[in-house]
Parts: C-alpha cells; structure tokens; sequence
RNA sequence: GGGGCUUUAGCCAAGUGGUAAGGCGUGGGUCUGCAACACCCUGAUCACCGGUUCAAAUCCGGUAGGCCCCU
C-alpha cells in the first residue's frame, strides 16, 4: 500500500517539520496544502518552510505565484492530482501538509468545479432573495442567511447548471490523514511567540518590501500576518496593535482549522511531543506502518 | 478619624422600581471557487446581608473591596 499522507492540524503545530522528516522515512516529496504558500515573497509571514529546512526533499506547490495573482481551490485540485500522477510515476511517495482544509478536501475527495468563476452578484437582491431562489433547485442544505458570500456563488452555480454532486465524502485516492494537536491553552502561547518571533526574523523588512503591491493583491489583503499590516503602512497604525492583531487573528483560526479537520476530514489525532518531537515523529511513523503491513 | 463616589459575565459596559442591551474575548459549529475567506450559535439573577414594596440590579440600612477628598 503506497497512502498519500496528508498532514494537517492548526496554525503553528509543527505540520512543516514533521512533513519533512517524515519525507526523509518515506522517500516522499511533499506538496503544499496550504493556501498562502503557493506565492512568492510571502516567506516569513506564511511560516513558508526554508530552502534549507527544505533539505533537499521536493517540495511542490510553494512560489508558483506572484502576490498579483489570484488562485483558488479549482486551480489547486487540478495542481495536485497532477502533481500526485508525476510523483507515483517516479515511483516516489506523497506527503500533502498544510493547514487550508479546502484546499486539501477538494483535492482528494470527489469535488466538482468547472473552469470560470462567479459570474454574477445578484448586487440587487436580499439574502432573503437569495435564498427564495435558491430553495427552488431543492438543494438540501444551503448556507446560513448572513453569508451572502456563499450564497450568491451557490446560486451561479445552479443557474449555470453546474454539477454539484452529493459526494463530498467520497475519496479519490488512498490516504491516511495524520492530525497534529496540543493543548490548546500551549497552542495558543506558541501562536503569540510564533508571531513574536516572526518579527525578529523580520517581517517588517519583508512587509516594507511589498508595500508598492498592497493595492493590487488580493492575497496581502487577506493573508494573515499580511492583511494587518496594510494600517501599518498606509494608516500610521500602532505596530503593536497590529502584532496583537495577527496573534488575535491567528488563534481564531487555529479553531477554525480544529473544527474542519475534526469534522471534514477522517483524521488520526497525535498529540505532539514539545519536548522531543523526534518522538512525534517515531509515533506517526510507526502508526503508518502499522496501517500499511 | 470624617466626607464623597463606586462595585453588573473573563474584560469593557447599558440599564435608576416591573423582572438583566451591546461590544470584546472564550467555547462550539457550518463549509464545493477570494477558504489564513465568509457565516452561525454561545453566558450573569446585577459584591454580600437585611429592610421597604404586589414587584428591586434599580429605594433604604449595614458589611466588604476599590477610588477620591478632608483632618
């Protein structure tokens, strides 16, 4: 059995370092699942992994972007079922690690997109309306009222005919998903230092450097360690209101991921080991084994 | 020692007689296209004791904590 391993968990666990030494065990390359990596120059505030700590294991689907480009979920489900063909052709393992569930849900499990994007924002409707619309294509969950964001998209989908099957649930490939966790009062405390850390690594300096694109990126506007800074640069903001802002920010969605990967996905929780994560590492490895004789 | 003010959920905070707004945080959740997005749900009998009243967080008295002033 040859499993794609797929490593998830929130924010600051240690997904990176764990993805890598397990790579080195499995004769893997790794791919990431992780939405803000996939562009260039996000490197400090991304907790990008470095060309060194890289160590000479294929990494895929970092850098491939310009910070002026856009990319979703239906170019990344293309990327990587390509990527896992080419890696098992050269007959090595697969590793995905990251933390944007989407991403990595879509990708492996039976989602369906078509080529094009939301075409229109229904901009003289209600939610109500949307909803009354919505309701008669007998869809059988739809978003909650406020979230106009989905719902207008699922309508275009509708209307556009567009396929939305029921298999959300149904894998695609084999694969065992391995779920980093911690308590979540220490994750919380790691996130804060993280960030502080972050800093001292300078991400000031790498902020500085992409303030000419501010206007004209989406992905800085919305990426965490990123989007905080646009006060900073234009608004004459506190940097220590936007350092308390990204912890903030962060720690949300260290919850958010728990809440997907608990439930999204079929995930076998492992409780790191702070003080020797070698033996994190020993764990999972071995589990795997267990899972593949 | 005397006088005044104050005390509402983890924090900020409305409410001055009819039975506890809101914000933040926290926790939980949703999830097929900006997903590090967007959205949903989440708490208290009002410091304590006693009194007045049909009815008190709201009025009165006492106790305790906090703040300020006077001697």
């Amino acid at each position: 059995m040859n499993n794609i391993i797929v490593i998830v968990g929130p924010t600051g666990i240690g997904k990176t370092k764990l993805s890598i030494e397990l790579a080195k065990l499995l004769d893997a390359e790794i791919i990431n699942g992780d939405s803000v990596s996939i562009y260039k120059k996000l490197n400090i505030g991304s907790a990008k992994p470095t060309i060194e700590e890289r160590a000479g294991i294929k990494h895929h689907l970092f850098d491939i972007k310009d910070i002026t480009e856009d990319y979703t979920v239906f170019e990344y489900q293309k990327n990587v079922r390509n990527l896992i063909d080419n890696i098992y052709a050269r007959g090595k393992r697969v590793i995905i690690v990251g933390g944007t569930g989407l991403y990595i849900k879509s990708a492996l499990y039976d989602y369906n997109f078509t080529e094009g994007t939301t075409s229109n924002l229904y901009e003289d409707l209600t939610n109500e309306e949307l909803v009354n619309k919505i309701k008669k294509y007998k869809v059988e969950k739809l978003p909650e009222l406020g979230n106009r964001k989905r719902l207008v998209r699922l309508l275009n989908k509708l209307e556009n005919n567009e396929q939305i099957t029921n298999n959300k649930d149904k894998k695609l490939y084999d694969f065992i998903t391995i779920g980093l966790t911690v308590d979540r009062k220490i994750l919380y405390e790691r996130i804060n230092k993280r960030v502080d850390i972050m800093i001292e690594n300078g991400l000031l300096e790498e902020i500085n450097s992409l303030k000419k694109y501010y206007n004209k990126s989406r992905i800085l506007n919305s990426g965490i360690g990123y989007k905080e800074f646009s006060d900073y640069l234009f608004n004459n903001k506190d940097i220590n209101d936007v350092i308390e802002e990204i912890k903030q920010n962060s720690r949300r969605f260290a919850k958010r991921q728990y809440t997907f990967f608990k439930h999204q996905f079929d995930t076998n929780w492992f409780n790191v080991d702070l003080n020797n994560f070698d033996n994190t590492v020993k764990e999972v490895y071995t589990f795997i084994k267990d899972k593949e004789t």
